[in-house]
DNA sequence: AATTTCAACAACCGCAACATC
DNA sequence: AGATGTTGCGGTTGTTGAAAT
C-alpha cells in the first residue's frame, strides 16, 4: 500500500465561491496528504479528550486543519478500530449482497462490516466490484443483467435508476426477500411484511446488527 | 532508462439532517 | 419558529506507485 503521508505538498484543490462549512473556508488551513507528526497530535488529542467537537478540535489539538479533515482522517485511518488490508472475500460477498440491499447507502454497509469505513468500501466498490460485476453482465447499480438494448426500458415509469433498490427490484427478487422479511419479522417481532417490499421502508429502517447474519443466512 | 497509462485510495467538497441558541 | 453551528454522508478529484510501452 502506498504511503498516504509521503507527500508534504499539499494537493491543489478546485475553489469555490459557495457558501460552505465555516471550518473549510479559512485561510492558513493545511489541506493534503497528512504526515506522521499530525496523525500522532490527533489521534493522542482524540485518546485523552475524545472524538466529536470537530470543528474547535484542531486548534485544542495544535492542527493547523478543518475539523472536518480531522474528522475524516480519524474515522478513516487513525481510530483504532479501522481495519487496514485487503478485503477478504467473505468482505467482499458481504458488499455485494449490502449493496444489493441498500443501494449506495455506504455508512450503512460499512456499519455491517466490522473494521471497514464506508470510504473504504466506496473505494473498493468503484475500483474493484463495480467493474467486477460489469464484466460479468452484471449492472452495478442494479445487480440485474446489464440490458443489450438500450431501447427497452429498464426503469418503468418513476423509477430512479441512481436510487437504491426499487420496489420492482423487490419484486424481482421476491423470494429472497421474502424470506429475509420473514426472519427479521420473526426476530423482531414485526408483523406487516409487505413493508419490506417498499423501497421506502429499506431506507428508514436502521438495520440491527443482528440483520448480518439474517442477510447471509437467507441469501445464501 | 524514460515516458505514459492505469489502478488504488486518501482527501476534499457540497449538501442535508440534526442540534443548539 | 427561525438562525446558526455541527456532524455525517455520498460523490468526486488528485496524487502516487506500478505496470506497460
Amino acid at each position: 500500500m502506498r504511503n498516504p503521508s509521503s507527500s508534504s505538498s499539499p494537493m491543489p484543490r478546485k475553489t469555490t465561491t459557495t457558501a460552505t462549512t465555516p471550518c473549510c473556508s479559512k485561510v492558513g488551513i493545511k489541506r493534503g496528504p497528512w504526515t506522521p507528526e499530525e496523525d500522532e497530535l490527533l489521534s493522542n488529542y482524540v485518546k485523552k479528550e475524545g472524538a466529536g467537537r470537530w470543528r474547535t478540535l484542531p486548534k485544542r489539538a495544535g492542527l493547523l486543519r478543518c475539523g472536518k479533515s480531522c474528522r475524516l482522517r480519524w474515522m478513516n485511518y487513525l481510530r483504532p478500530s479501522v481495519k487496514r488490508g485487503r478485503i477478504a472475500p467473505d468482505e467482499e460477498d458481504l458488499i455485494l449482497r449490502l449493496h444489493r440491499l441498500l443501494g449506495n447507502r455506504w455508512s450503512l454497509i460499512a456499519g455491517r462490516i466490522p473494521g471497514r469505513t464506508d470510504n473504504e468500501i466506496k473505494n473498493y466498490w468503484n475500483t474493484h466490484l463495480s467493474k467486477k460485476l460489469i464484466s460479468q453482465g452484471i449492472d452495478p447499480r442494479t445487480h440485474k443483467p446489464l440490458n443489450p438494448n438500450p431501447n427497452s426500458s429498464q426503469f418503468p415509469q418513476g423509477q430512479n435508476q441512481n436510487s437504491g433498490p426499487t420496489s420492482v427490484d423487490l419484486e424481482e427478487t421476491g423470494r429472497t426477500y421474502r424470506v429475509i422479511a420473514t426472519k427479521v419479522s420473526q426476530t423482531f417481532n414485526m408483523t406487516n411484511l409487505d413493508h419490506y417490499q417498499n423501497p421506502m421502508v429499506w431506507q428508514m429502517v436502521t438495520i440491527p446488527a443482528e440483520f448480518d447474519a439474517l442477510v447471509m443466512s437467507a441469501t445464501k
